[in-house]
RNA sequence: GUGGACGUAGCUCAGCUGGUAGAGCUCCGGGUUGUGAUCCCGGCGGUCGUGGGUUCGAGCCCCAUCGUCCACCCCA
């Protein structure tokens, strides 16, 4: 047998149905704060990557897949959804002199060592805010993200991590700074870190060797290097954090791993998936259109991680999604399918909204009961010798205690419609 | 990319110092002429991840390979 390619993962009916519904609740939210849904391609030029996401970046020097086309144009399985989001914004003149709100979702792709929670095909839902700076922006960002966990029952399992990286000049600057500190002791770093302090030193703030971590303790800090202004939103924004009730931990050692944040950064973390922590992140890119070639424009937004985020919902909602049919039909012979095949179908005219299943496979009667069970229908519709002759079918409830009856097809629609109502 | 654990029925797992593979659940049939719980009886189901090697003999030992998981790394 042909087997699935490495890091690739089947979503089979239990786990799709909770992922629908969990994505579902996800743009529904984003919708009700006035964000639009884009669709964007998975493939980009990409340059688009090496100049958005980074250089330096893992996750352009090593992550990414790439591949040459028949043209020989480069071009790369986008490995995360931001840089795309300008790159069609900016190419469709929707950037110009407004403000937009938009969402979008779908696969991600990065070649990374696969483990529960990280796949090389992943799934994020991201939100964007484009020409409006500022801390009320991000603050929206956040207390949507909040609502979000609230709605989901996960917001016991998250906290909220919150730093600001400055302006760019005031990177660079403190860069330089901790790059000056650190040269000297890189005999003591660990490998990893060793390697980073010339590619991308910011990095080695968040590594998780104890050694590098105490050699840390006398660097140099960010907020002393942090201009005015940025200070100023920074306050702001954990002042409106306090207001909407949105609690939060201040991080300095907070770095991500893209190049094109500034100001703002934040991650969602639990402690309940090992060290596949972040379900969520984002942060500030004031920078990052003006980088891709737009005119220079604010922008704002996250990214959710759905795998990890379902797989959270799943330690305390370990029930099935319920209801994958409301009505299940048997049919006693084969005699009568046609009969219940015709019936269902003027049944679906007179009532759209039900979920009905037609008994497929034949069967005694006995065992297309026990399907209907198993779908979680509330209703059992039996088509048999004596009720096709009158027209009718029986109706078994099989959630309650009620006497089986028989019904004509508009009385039955009648009934339903009004059952399902409520 | 580095280090480690694990791959046995559709699922969860057992399998002794190497002697020719088992349970529970599921599924199917029967106990019921056309009525879903439970119960009882019976049955289907395996080239033990794959390929090599050692051995009279390998699920078990060795090597390789693929996959999953854990930590590192990375990140959502």
């Amino acid at each position: 047998m042909v087997q699935s390619v490495r890091g690739m993962r089947d979503v089979l009916p239990d786990e799709a149905r909770r992922w629908r519904s969990v994505e579902d609740r996800i743009k529904y939210l984003m919708l009700g704060y006035g964000y639009e849904e884009i669709h964007l391609p998975l493939l980009e030029a990409t340059e688009l990557f090496s100049r958005g996401v980074g250089e330096g970046t893992d996750i352009v020097e090593k992550e990414m897949y790439t591949l040459t086309d028949q043209e020989g144009s480069g071009i790369t399985l986008r490995p995360e959804g931001t840089a795309s989001c300008v790159r069609a914004l900016q190419e469709h003149g929707l950037l110009f002199n407004q403000t937009q709100r938009v969402f979008y979702s779908g696969p991600m792709f990065r070649y990374e060592r696969p483990q529960k929670g990280r796949y090389r095909q992943f799934y994020q839902i991201g939100a964007e805010v484009f020409g409006a700076g500022g801390a009320e922006v991000d603050a929206e960002l956040i207390s949507m993200c909040y609502r979000l966990w609230c709605d989901l029952g996960i917001d016991r399992r998250v906290h909220l991590e919150l730093n600001t990286l400055g302006s760019s000049s005031v990177r660079k600057r403190y860069r330089e700074a901790l790059v000056t500190y650190l040269t000297p002791l890189i005999d003591q770093l660990d490998e990893d870190s060793q390697r980073r302090l010339s590619r991308n030193p910011l990095r080695i703030l968040d590594s998780k060797n104890p050694q590098t971590q105490a050699l840390l303790e006398d660097a140099p800090v960010m907020s002393a290097f942090l201009d005015e202004e940025s200070v100023a939103n920074y306050e702001r924004l954990k002042e409106l954090l306090n207001q909407l009730q949105v609690p939060y931990q201040q991080n300095d050692r907070l770095v991500r791993g893209l190049d094109y944040y500034t100001d703002t950064v934040f991650e969602w973390v639990t402690t309940d998936l090992g060290s596949q922590g972040t379900i969520c992140a984002g942060g500030r890119y004031d920078g990052l259109v003006e980088m891709l070639g737009g005119k220079p424009t604010p922008g704002s937004g996250y990214a959710i991680g759905l795998e990890r985020v379902l797989l959270l919902h799943e330690l305390d909602h370990a029930e099935r999604e319920p209801r994958s049919a409301d009505v299940y039909c048997c049919v006693v012979d084969p005699a009568q399918h046609g009969w219940a095949m015709h019936f269902i179908e003027q049944l679906r005219e007179l009532a759209p909204d039900l979920r009905i299943r037609l008994h497929a496979g034949g069967g005694k009667l006995k065992n297309q009961l026990k399907r209907a069970d198993q779908t979680g229908a509330q209703w059992a519709l039996i088509a048999g010798d004596s009720e096709v002759t009158n027209n009718r079918v029986a109706v078994k409830f099989l959630r309650t205690d009620q006497a089986q009856v028989e019904m004509g097809l508009n009385e039955l629609a009648a009934f339903l419609n009004n059952a399902i109502q409520s």
